[in-house]
DNA sequence: GATATAGTTCAAATAATTTTGAACCATTTA
DNA sequence: TAAATGGTTCAAAATTATTTGAACTATATC
């Protein structure tokens, strides 16, 4: 498992990522209960409908920020703590 | 010097700031050099206008992630570290 | 004073992001 | 099988962000 390099649009997809107040509020949420969660209970605590919570769950997907795992019906959501690491928190030796 | 407590919408200040490929160009080129750069050769450098380096730049310090400070005709900027390692660096102790 | 340089401001144009609702697919429960 | 639940997809609408050029202020130089 070799982590490759990041390109600026790997940087750009993460912070745009963290550019809003419902997905900051999502990871909030996470990083507090620190275990998987459905996506239908965050719609529910975010008071956001289901099609809004798909279209965030998304870009926080695609920017590697959530680890996503389906069982049966739903989908199940964890931080990817090792994302916000090489962008965030070891943003100077990246950048 | 007390740091005040930091609102969800400075984080999506800076989360937002940093979500352009423009201004992250910017912010490697003065961590890179690390000292005061004017915001003409910035734009110079980064083959933008003036007017769009201006915009930048007021994003950017709206931020806090530059200071500025002028010099008779010119402006001079330089990265303010303690903004990325208050959002960044410690994201997590700041959620 | 005239001209050049550094930067700002404004409004219009363009581009990107986010929200919404309806229709949909898959799985579970009655 | 029918109905309910969890979630996705699509296109339209609404909102935000970015670029552009012209006009401008302030300082420096000739």
């Amino acid at each position: 498992m070799t982590k490759s390099m990041q390109t600026t649009e790997d940087s750009i997809k993460v912070f745009k990522a963290l550019a809003d107040p419902i997905r900051l509020e999502i990871i909030r949420y996470l990083a507090q209960l620190d275990h998987a969660v459905s996506c239908g209970e965050i719609s529910r605590v975010m008071q956001i409908s289901k099609t809004s919570g798909s279209y965030h769950f998304k870009i926080l997907q695609e920017a590697g920020l959530i680890i996503v795992h389906k069982v049966a019906r739903e989908k199940y959501v964890t931080l990817d703590r090792s994302t916000f690491d090489r962008y965030l928190t070891h943003f100077w030796q990246n950048l």
